[in-house]
DNA sequence: CTGATTGCAAATGCTTTGCACGCCA
DNA sequence: TGGCGTGCAAAGCATTTGCAATCAG
């Protein structure tokens, strides 16, 4: 874990007029203990472990937090949770691709898409402030070998696409 | 509205085995008798202006109907409920862009986003099925001029981003 | 006829909130 | 000490579902 997060939200936490609990030590450090994307449910379930006495409503209000203090960045993966995502602080503005076969998400990087991104948006005549690529893709190895060695190469694990309830 | 989407979904609901109501066909022609986004609340308000008996939980079940049709898409605009866009029939890879200042969407499309994209996700090992791209930004005329000129483009109307609840 | 469809109300599931108590600054 | 933060349980809200009646083919 990064080890500048804990100092960023006190800075934030400072700014705002707000005070650091042991709540908020706990949940920052299970949010950033791994690069994967989780849900409230699942990252209450990592508080637990750790400190078996805080909320599920702390960790909800702790949640609008982070995101607002830009740590953590809510995305749409096509659940009906909200899903966070802590690796825009490592990776400001990459995109996701999902496997449509096995429902992993691989991040990605492309600057000349955000360029490209960039130069419609002033086209249109606005100033870029953020943008959100999702790409949904079927595997071609797994098509043809009928495996996905492709996926060896995302940073997430285990991650897997639910489906609509 | 097209006159062919009445058409499609009766070939849907053939193939599929399903039966065509009265219900299914008022629900099509509120979704479609603009080209606004919509949730399924405000879709249950305009088939009621049609229909004062079609019920709340009709309107939800065709929805998914539209949707598994290709006929609807369900959009993210950052708001809690699903939103939903008729326009992909006659755009079929249009993106949207959301105005900061005022909560307006812009669809736009721009087939070398689509080809950089295909290319990423090829790269990666990966067959392109579909994208979607949201970008948020702030108005510049607005910044400069005090107003919105730009928004008069947009073939969207009255259409405001909410506020998470 | 027969199974798909509907309306209603109840249920679901995620998320938010009111409130009284506790704790940080 | 003044409020911000917390836990708890109770809301809230969008959406789904069970069921009996109804309707399409």
């Amino acid at each position: 874990m990064d080890l500048g997060i804990q100092e960023r939200l006190n800075d934030f936490i400072r700014r705002k007029g707000l005070r650091r609990t042991s709540q908020r030590d706990t949940i920052v450090k299970a949010a950033f203990s791994k690069d994967e994307h989780f849900t409230a449910d699942e990252l209450f379930d990592r508080v637990r472990k750790l400190d078996s006495e805080t909320s599920r409503a702390t960790v909800y209000r702790t949640l609008g937090l982070l995101v607002e203090a830009d740590l953590l960045r809510e995305i749409d993966l096509g659940e009906n949770q909200t899903t966070y995502d802590p690796n825009f602080l490592d990776k400001p503005s990459h995109n996701h691709l999902l496997c449509i076969d096995c429902g992993r998400v691989v991040e990605f990087e492309d600057s000349h898409l955000d360029m490209l991104n960039d130069c419609i948006t002033r086209r249109l005549g606005f100033k870029p402030v953020r943008q959100t690529i999702k790409i949904e893709a079927n595997c071609e190895q797994l098509r043809l070998k009928g495996r996905c060695p492709n996926l060896i190469a995302t940073r997430l694990t285990g991650k897997r696409l639910r489906k609509k309830r």
